[in-house]
RNA sequence: GUGGGUAUAGCUCAACUGGUUAGAGUGCCAGAUUGUGGAUCUGGAGGUCGUGGGUUCGACUCCCACUAUCCACCCCA
């Protein structure tokens, strides 16, 4: 083998592509239905873009990135994730003096240079939708009603969502202090990993799954116990509005994201079929990224969702079975004349709107039958040079093995009359 | 970046403690009275045994390296 795949991709071949048209279409009529048009950045984007949107300290701009320079010098990154991207064009399109808030979704891939696993990729695809300009927890609220009702609309009710907060600006140094003080004494017991962060990112110290870290991390001051009076009444609100939408959540004081640019409202939803990497999707309020690349003061919100990930859930939960699409009808065909006739009438239901089959290889009528048989056709049409002679023709249903002897000229008119039903 | 498992036909897997032309199932192609599928039978194509070294009279089998893949840590979708 001289080709391969590069690490962490993969072929979508198409039977796998039923389902993931089946997902794409779901989530885009959700989406439209929802008020949300659709966007599309591009794949790399100048790098600084990730460095200041995303976040220095992150473990994606300082290890993950894949950044390389163009013929021109310029630094360049494939975009680790969506959100930073649409920002950008927010901004950069002037739409803070659209008709407020603007919604956007997109389907996009994103690269990551991370390890491998059960779950986890180099290139994978998000779904995303964000909410720009709506401050207030109804934003946050409708954001995950958005992916209730795709997920309810998949089939999907096992996925189960945490929600947190992790405060503003504000209240987020005054909690660090009073984290670092709470630490300052345990540090010493805790992993290499935490003794960095207790500089870096305080906030992350009591998300350590190290045991000992864990167990120094029991009595912690909670982010959620020291929100400020906004904070607070905002993550109520948000908790208002799910309840009333008798959306189901658990409040998980732990979830912590990993990109710098959430603000308040955190969420996840989290299956137990997706190995270690259970969660399905991440999202929360960034009321603080758009200012930081450059534009005017913007609240946002929004989420992205691991489409390889929302697979393996649905797989378990046999949403997606991979059923092939079947063909109306194959025609079988002996001889020129009726091969000529049966493409006619062939490309004729085409583009009528019916999947119909034809042999391209020449075959024999039994290797025909043989084809479609395997394609599961419903209807076989015989075509052979006495038919067309005689302006007629046999049907085979394939199911019962019935045959049917139809004349050309009634099966012309009804697809005419677009008729899918041709028995 | 770190640790462990695996690597033989398109796919799923065999090959005893190293021994001759590496097998099966499935899939693919063709045939079993000449223009009709599914069952059965017969035949055919398809493998530099992941790559490169080494040990040996002899390696799919043992050793080393590399690569890929799977799983886990970190972190995330």
């Amino acid at each position: 083998m001289k080709v391969t795949l590069p690490k962490g991709t993969k072929d979508i071949l198409p039977d796998e592509m039923i389902g993931w048209r089946f997902v794409e279409n779901t989530f885009y009529q959700i989406c439209i239905n929802s008020g949300y048009g659709e966007i599309r950045t591009p794949v790399f984007e100048y790098t600084n873009l990730f460095n200041r949107g995303v976040g220095d300290t992150t473990d994606i701009v300082q290890k993950e990135m894949y950044t390389f320079n163009d013929k021109g010098g310029r630094s360049l990154t494939l975009r680790p994730e969506g959100t930073a991207g649409v920002a950008r064009s927010f901004i950069e399109k002037g739409m803070a003096s659209l008709p407020q808030p603007v919604k956007l979704f997109y389907m996009i891939t994103a690269y990551r240079y991370e390890n491998v696993q059960k779950g986890r990729y180099r290139e994978f695809n998000q779904l995303g939708a964000e909410i720009f300009g709506a401050a207030g927890p109804v934003a946050d609220v409708e954001v995950i009603s958005l992916l209730n009702n795709f997920f309810s609309k998949l089939g999907l009710d096992k996925l189960s969502l945490e929600i947190n907060s992790i405060g503003c600006p504000g209240c987020r140094n005054a909690y660090n202090v009073k984290l670092k003080e709470y630490y300052s004494d345990r540090i010493d017991g805790m992993c290499a990993d935490c003794k960095r962060r207790f500089d870096t990112n305080p906030l992350r110290l009591i998300d350590c799954k190290n045991e000992s870290c864990i167990a120094a991390s029991l009595d912690a001051p909670l982010m959620l116990d020291n929100l400020c009076g906004e904070c607070a009444s905002h993550f109520s609100g948000v908790k208002a509005g799910l309840d009333s939408l008798d959306i189901k959540y658990t409040v998980n004081p732990r979830i912590v994201r990993g990109l710098d640019y959430y603000t308040k409202t955190v969420f996840e939803f989290v299956s137990e079929n997706v190995g270690t990497q259970g969660t399905v999707c991440g999202g929360g309020r960034y009321d603080g990224l758009v200012e930081s690349l450059g534009g005017s003061g913007t609240p946002g919100i929004g989420f992205s969702l691991g489409v390889e990930r929302l697979f393996m859930e649905l797989e378990s939960n046999n949403i997606i079975t991979g059923d092939k699409l079947v063909p109306e009808i194959y025609f079988v065909t002996i001889g020129e004349k009726a091969y000529a006739y049966a493409r006619k009438l062939s490309c004729a239901l085409r583009r009528a709107g019916v999947y119909t089959e034809m042999d391209l290889l020449g075959r024999s009528v039994k290797a025909q039958m043989k084809d479609a048989d395997r394609k599961n056709a419903r209807y076989v049409l015989v075509v052979g040079d006495d038919e067309i002679r005689q302006n007629k023709a046999q049907i085979k249903i394939m199911e019962t093995g019935e045959l049917k002897d139809v004349s050309l000229d009634s099966i012309y008119k009804r697809i005419l009359e677009k008729k899918v039903q041709v028995v």
